[in-house]
DNA sequence: TCTGGGGTCCTAGGACCC
DNA sequence: TCTGGGGTCCTAGGACCC
């Protein structure tokens, strides 16, 4: 790679601290130091009283699906995660506090500290909503003020705080963001990896999940060290040779990936959770109103952000939590509701409804951008003409 | 009282074309 | 009626991430 050829880069990866979370400490100052979890359903907005103060839900209070998004310090204290189901955290903790999630202002509140780095610092590659590398490579500033210097302009443009990790690469500047949260700063140079990333569990890498951390614990590999002494050819009988390669090269700190400046996404989707499981021919009436909902909320938002899609597709999810999907790609890109509802409606018809199902989705990909669509379908009509 | 919603990327097989 | 590879597109599922 031509990435190898460059004198070494400086990588920073910033990540907000709780930022759901945080972010409803700014609207209700009051529960600042309390347990508070995001999560649930939308329903259970504060109650304001007449004396001016709110009453708040009670997670024990919950009854039904859902679950943690993201919750304060002060509840993770008391074992409360994100991904958690909200009443199996409601046993650990009944007397948190349970805001519903609101990404309008999350969306608001990320813009705003992704406009303060830029202005520092203009390389940044998006990852979502909360976190960001950012290329300082070419910033002549030591990295101590420089971190320092970032986290002040995000401060002040949100008054939220964040954690940030600078290493020479993206793989480690993301592992070490984490390293001292919340509100930390994590300097890191390849001579470091041994005494300071070789004691860490697999798991914090980016990329090793449930499934292979699983793999490596059952080849005795727990921490990162392990991995980076384990034999290529040992991991290549339990992984692919891919993804035993890539275990190889990230236990010994390399990844020479650039980040990606400017994206265009690749699929745009909705799926909702159903209160309880539907049945199609019992609940035939609710779920193809659910169906055509979700198809007129794709079509919305494959028109906000322009984009006509050629591939339509469902997921359904059953009562036993087992997942199918079906695709149909069209000979047209399409981004209306009637259109959307019409290929989905074929994708129904080539999957087994006898069990009940807890969820419906509806997905477009095959994504071009709708101002253009319309003149690339004229140059393809004209295609054939221009061939010798 | 299990297990949300929005994504990306990878793999693998079959169709079809050259 | 005997058999190549390579390339692209489509579909389905799964791992993983925030």
């Amino acid at each position: 790679m031509l990435r190898s050829m460059n004198p070494q880069r400086r990588i920073a990866h910033l990540d907000m601290d709780a930022f759901y979370a945080s972010v409803e400490l700014l609207r209700y100052p009051d529960l600042r130091g309390q347990p508070v979890v995001i999560g649930g359903r939308r329903d259970q907005q504060p109650e304001l009283l007449a004396d001016g103060s709110r009453r708040y839900s009670r997670l024990r209070d919950y009854v039904g699906r859902g679950v943690i998004t993201t919750s304060t310090y002060e509840a993770r204290a008391l074992g409360v995660h994100s991904a958690m189901g909200v009443m199996k955290a409601a046993k650990l903790a009944p007397d948190a506090i349970l805001l519903p999630v609101d990404f309008d202002a999350y969306r608001h509140y990320s813009r705003l500290f992704k406009a303060a780095v830029r202005s520092i610092a203009p390389r940044i590659e998006d990852r979502g909503i909360d976190e960001i590398y950012i290329d300082l490579s070419d910033i002549d500033e030591e990295s101590l003020p420089l971190a320092q210097r970032i986290k002040r302009a995000v401060f002040e443009a949100t008054g939220l705080n964040c954690s940030i990790g600078i290493t020479p690469n993206k793989l480690l500047s993301k592992i070490c963001s984490d390293l001292d949260k919340p509100n930390g700063i994590t300097l890191l140079e390849m001579a470091d990896i041994p005494a300071r990333i070789w004691p860490l569990n697999v798991r914090k890498i980016n990329g090793i999940g449930p499934k292979a951390t699983e793999k490596l614990a059952a080849m005795g590999l727990n921490t990162i060290g392990e991995l980076a002494q384990a034999s290529l050819a040992n991991l290549q009988k339990v992984f692919g040779s891919n993804y035993a390669q890539w275990l190889h090269q990230v236990a010994h700190g390399i990844d020479e990936r650039a980040l990606s400046i400017a994206s265009e996404p690749v699929s745009i989707s909705r799926e909702t959770t159903f209160e309880r499981d539907l049945h199609a021919r019992h609940d035939r009436a609710k779920l193809s109103e659910i169906f055509t909902w979700l198809c007129g909320r794709v079509a919305e938002d494959l028109r906000r952000k322009r984009y006509k899609a050629r591939t339509i597709g469902i997921k359904l999810r059953y009562e036993d939590f087992r997942s199918v999907t079906r695709d149909l790609t069209l000979p047209l890109a399409v981004d209306e509701a009637g259109a959307i509802r019409r290929a989905a409606g074929e994708c129904l018809k080539r999957v087994s409804l006898d069990k009940r199902l807890r969820l419906l989705g509806v997905r477009a990909s095959g994504l071009t951008p709708s101002d253009e669509s319309g003149a690339l379908a004229e140059r393809q009509a004209q295609l054939p003409l221009d061939l010798p």
